[in-house]
DNA sequence: TCAATAGTGTCTATTAGACAGTATACC
DNA sequence: GGTATACTGTCTAATAGACACTATTGA
């Protein structure tokens, strides 16, 4: 650690000079320090694990169909016993938030080295009845092919749950000063015959100088905890960031064809692109291999892979 | 708060049914929770407070030129005494991480009620040499006309720096699997004669599936803690926003002229850009009054207003 | 008058959207 | 042959960049 070294630094050329009002150095400071006067929250990490699954296709011609499929366990103890939540657990004073994150998608889903990122941290008091938990959320995007069988095993409650972001409502208030937005937005999550809805409405409120967004959970069937705003927040950034990023291909196989990227980038979206215009946009973060698709009842597909080097420098 | 209130239906419904493997149900289960066997971290909030300022002009026909300033406090206190940092404190547990950050920037800066967004939580585990400490980072916008003039007081010890960010090296390593794109950045703070100065370097590594980016303190003279990484964060955070959101108006007094927006575009993105593209680019996002700026030694400018309804509902 | 900024018109290059039309496998 | 997907060409609309040109003030 840089910064460690650093420190160290600064203190040897501190501790000559600097002393406090208490005439102490910053050596004697810290060694007196004693932090466990103050009444501290928990901290855990919750993970958005999110990977895409074919759907069976009965027609032979047909592609089949992709869904986003979301990683939620069954909680076997109190609170909210017998619900689904996200995966997670309390991070350790001795390990950084990042490598909490990293053991739970170990444990979780035996993954490493792969795609993740710091969503939000979400601090409300009342979040967790047990005690008061601050709980920051990572997103992970996972490609299926590279998935091990473990996550999903029955034995261990996890399964993977297709999720389905709609908007509901949207109603738009005009204030004297501003307006208030509000968005009621419908997320499922559906694993065979285990169903889970939610609902959560987001006020954005406009006025003056001030702008201002609030998540609040209308209603959550099945969902533990205030996960539903959590998944909420998570479906929206992934629907960002897949505009504007290279973060889909972390969805990808190693090969694939550009119909298969485009399905993904469409159910994520939750909207229909064009092919032409999809292809252009695509095609600078792509490189076309010389092999083909085959056995499909249809125009075999070129397969291609992911560029890591499209982006300008 | 309706997710008590929701919890509260749940947890009377589950309670009837559900006990969990000791026997126990929910609410006999919460009342015998100790959350004090766990070593919990400590929690703070760090604010990132930035205003825009005039420099002083001595030819009265230029325009006084921008700058971005961002509000820092003198350490009065170790460790990192007599040290510049960004205002923060210790999230209690009795509120909201966002309460705490309201809480602050009214304490430091003695403003209420502006735009304030959550940036990122750093967890690393050394980045506090009293003990561990999880800080979630906020940022806030003020436009100058609305500050107290106690923030920046002397007596308080918090002062305005002039914040600047420069791309010092950019180095990009083909790797077999990928690459490794380095840059270092340098950032300069000033206030008179106080010059802070920081090096952060910057390593996103792209192998295969993964793609990491990761901050590191190379140098930071006068800056406290690992302050300096987070700073260049926030300044990288608010040049993307500033692009695609209408945050710079937080930044802007009611009444401001084209020129003045442009110049706060141009100070925060750090390049120049061309009027006439910018004036159609921005021409949705205000509404035109029939005001005009006088006494300038050239033709005056038309005075605009925010406009909160420029989005496409 | 002139320095400095304010503001507009227009040409060009680039990009996204729309859609028709051609290509090609497998049953 | 027919079905379903693969892939390309091209017209159009919208947008960003470049730059010249006109407008207007106070000293």
């Amino acid at each position: 650690m840089l910064l460690t070294k650093q420190k160290q630094q600064v203190a040897k050329m501190t501790e000559i000079i600097m002393r406090d009002r208490n005439g102490l150095t910053e050596r004697e400071f810290l060694q007196k320090y004693d932090a466990s006067i103050y009444e501290r929250p928990s901290v855990t990490v919750d993970m958005l694990i999110f990977t895409v699954f074919d759907k069976d296709q009965d027609n032979y011609r047909k592609l089949p169909e992709k869904s986003l499929q979301l990683l939620l366990i069954k909680r076997g103890e109190h609170p909210y016993l017998g619900q689904w939540a996200l995966p997670g657990g309390f991070v350790s004073v001795r390990e950084s938030i990042e490598e909490a994150a990293q053991r739970e998608l170990k444990s979780e889903a035996n993954i490493e080295n792969l795609y993740m990122e710091q969503l939000f941290t979400w601090g409300d008091v009342g979040r967790d009845p047990r005690t008061r938990v601050i709980s920051s959320s990572y997103m992970a995007l996972v490609d299926r092919t590279s998935l091990d069988v473990k996550a999903g095993d029955d034995a261990e409650d996890a399964r993977w749950f297709e999720v389905k972001h709609q908007v509901f409502q949207e109603k738009k208030t005009v204030l004297e000063d501003g307006y208030e937005f509000e968005r009621i937005i419908k997320i499922t999550l559906n694993h065979e015959t285990e169903l889970l809805a939610a609902t959560v409405k987001i006020t954005t409120m406009i006025t003056g100088r001030t702008r201002r967004v609030s998540r609040e959970i209308v209603e959550s069937q099945g969902l533990a905890f205030d996960h539903a705003k959590i998944i909420e927040y998570a479906v929206e950034r992934l629907r960002n960031k897949i505009e504007y990023t290279d973060i889909a291909f972390h969805l990808m196989p190693p090969l694939f064809t550009l119909s298969e990227l485009q399905q993904v980038y469409e159910v994520i979206l939750g909207k229909e692109l064009l092919a032409a215009a999809f292809r252009r946009k695509i095609a600078p973060m792509v490189t076309e291999t010389n092999e083909f698709t085959k056995d499909a009842g249809h125009r075999p597909s070129k397969l291609y892979r992911f560029n890591p080097n499209w982006e300008n420098i």
